[in-house]
DNA sequence: CACTTGTTGTTCTTGTTATAACAACATTTA
DNA sequence: TAAATGTTGTTATAACAAGAACAACAAGTG
């Protein structure tokens, strides 16, 4: 009964990614609470308006997280969280695997590729983009991965990808510094490199990422906010920072 | 590029419950058939204002499903859907794990189990609905499982739920008549029964479910709409049920 | 009767959708 | 070159829909 409101705001943010509104949400939390309740005291609960409850639960039926009794007053049951939310995530899931497959036809239909695509650099915003961009590209790597960046970049989930990549990719790493074990097909190079500045009082972070000599992801920016990632195919691009991890490379070894 | 209208809205709606809204949905669509398409294109394309495109756009690269080139004019990359959508599935699966611990903490301390809950009759709306409950039964029942209703109740699904239960659950089924195979731990009974009338040129359909004699699902009103399912616990209702099923199956043995 | 329940209608708020206007810049044309 | 035209990116704002909050009321219950 005591969760805190910063718990419970959370888990309302949570229940909302699934499809339900603020108000179904409070009121199904309230109705795990008690087993078997009236509308009136879910009301009292859940702080949500008595007249608002009735409606709300009707959503809530429909979408098999609550039942209802014959009796008058009606009282209200909750299915367990257990099942319920995974029916929820059921009928997304489905969704999604609906859409994935006609997007997909789509997709490979598309059109324009030819027009110099491949040699723009575009732009993803964010830390977490980012990751989940070059996990992307790992899972995509055929032959080769370096990566020249300092250690803070590489979470514990990066290193799994990392590891649990395709079988034969060598993969090269300079680093300023790794923390825990060196997974084994994972080629480190430790060296303390000029990336990572500080300017007012911001640090500034860099990266560079090259899968198959082909594809280049460089980030920088300021490390907490705003980081930016720069992604390319284009030729110039990629040869330009091949040298520079060639660059660094030879420098490292030293 | 001749999309159905139908399913091209059908698809707009899988995206919304991935939390997109009708713009997001419509602009990435427009963008999975145009490699590297600028503003106004897409704007052509997918009938989104030219001014809404942008503020979209924005919220389709905070989502990972769009990169931005640094040209000018800016163009646009879609991010391919089988990652695009995995991605936007991870976040949405990891809120409802989050979710599921949290909500069953506060399920498992709920009070007021004990006045008479399990007395109560509880409905159940849609045949869809109903399903579900009855396979959330089939996964919690541990000794045995009566089923009296006819075979269009038995989709693929419930079959293979039924197939797929526990080791040691007694299935015993009658049933109208069974298209398919029997699979090996169903016990099944065929005799056309007296359920299922015409009232009015509408099919109405009845059913009885008993799990482990403790809990009864009875099913009841017209085939298509407005079919409701019974649930209860309560010993009356689970006795009453009870020997409606050994009559039956007396009846049907003969 | 006093009280609770379930329902209805109205208002308020929020987020999305729809349109219009604008400055900056590039392109065309006289 | 200068003026006219068109495009891009941005901003403001009106229209609209869904949800949230509240008041009122009929029906039922003690």
């Amino acid at each position: 009964m005591a969760e805190s409101q910063d718990e419970l705001s959370n888990i309302a943010e949570s229940l909302k990614s699934l499809g339900l509104t603020k108000y179904e949400a409070l009121v199904y939390i309230a109705l795990l609470k008690v087993a078997g309740a009236t509308a009136t005291e879910i009301h009292e609960i859940s702080g949500v308006p008595r007249a608002s409850v009735y409606p709300v639960f009707d959503r809530l039926i429909q979408k098999n997280l609550v039942s209802v009794s014959n009796t008058s007053p009606k009282r209200f049951d909750a299915m367990p969280p257990e099942e319920g939310i995974s029916n929820l995530l059921a009928s997304i899931e489905d969704n999604a695997q609906e859409a994935k497959k006609v997007l997909s036809d789509i997709f490979s239909q598309r059109i324009g590729v030819e027009r110099g695509t491949q040699e723009l650099i575009w732009s993803i915003y964010g830390l977490d983009n980012i990751h989940i961009r070059i996990s992307d590209l790992v899972h995509h790597a055929k032959q080769s991965i370096r990566i020249f960046c300092n250690m803070q970049f590489f979470t514990p989930g990066m290193i799994e990808t990392l590891e649990t990549s395709g079988e034969n990719i060598a993969i090269e790493i300079i680093v300023d510094q790794w923390t825990g074990d060196v997974p084994r097909n994972l080629k480190v190079l430790i060296k303390k490199a000029p990336i990572g500045h500080g300017i007012d009082n911001k640090i500034i972070t860099g990266g560079v990422f090259l899968f198959d000599c082909k594809r280049v992801m460089v980030i920088m920016g300021p490390q907490n906010e705003g980081l930016t990632g720069l992604y390319s195919e284009s030729d110039g691009f990629v040869r330009f920072f091949s040298s520079y991890w060639r660059f660094f490379k030879d420098w490292a070894r030293k």
